[in-house]
DNA sequence: TATATGTGCAACTTTTTGGTTTCGCAATTT
DNA sequence: AAATTGCGAAACCAAAAAGTTGCACATATA
């Protein structure tokens, strides 16, 4: 098992889990009625999640409410980060590049 | 075949080449010289990686040189905007909430 | 022209994944 | 106490993915 989270998100319904649950915690029930699925695959889904520590969960009673790790989602945004720095670097030569151009354009 | 940007990154070794063409433009042999697998399985990722368009090539005589295409990395920072709008108001409340100590304190 | 090299592709095998069904347990409700 | 409800876990299945091997094709080199 490899349960990092780049593994955690490759799956569209765990995505939307994650963004069901981002803003309030709803027990597996609820969250499979939002699914084409049923309550066990959805189970199955969040133990993934929480075994890459994305998503934490909190017993009531019987129910158990799962709610997103926010914290944890960091981590691909740190990932991200190192790309990002390639985007922004490039958008800044083409930032210069255009800036010349324009002042060439100037000096005629 | 899903075939999109989250299951393409979800593999380490397509992560590895990822990182290591983000740089540079790449040929196969050259890339499965860094990894642990053959040069067809890389060729298989690099294919899985052109297909969801995050990898352009380009070829010179008869070797194909590939390299990252940055702007496709742009559609996972959008999908992490949503969360990070979140951690960013988590953190606001935070601050607000130390804030209020703080000038709690200085009431004493 | 013959040989070597860089490559993609197809067939095949093994492993992983996502889903379903069935079950048992604990907490409610009747 | 009995029935119901919410849940996770295990066993099983089908589909997908990752890797391997063998090939064909084009380009380069001898």
């Amino acid at each position: 098992m490899r349960r990092d989270i780049f593994q955690a998100i490759a799956d569209p319904t765990r995505r939307g889990i994650i963004a069901l649950i981002a803003l309030q915690s709803m027990t597996p029930n609820a969250i499979a009625e939002n699914f084409n699925t049923t309550r066990q695959a959805v189970s199955k889904h969040l133990r993934i999640l929480t075994e890459c520590e994305l998503v934490k969960q909190e017993q009531h009673g019987r129910e158990i409410y799962y709610s997103l790790e926010i914290e944890k989602m960091k981590e691909i945004d740190k990932w991200l980060e190192q790309y990002r720095k390639i985007w922004e670097t490039r958008f800044n030569q083409l930032d210069n590049l255009l800036a010349t151009i324009k002042s060439q354009k100037n000096e005629k």
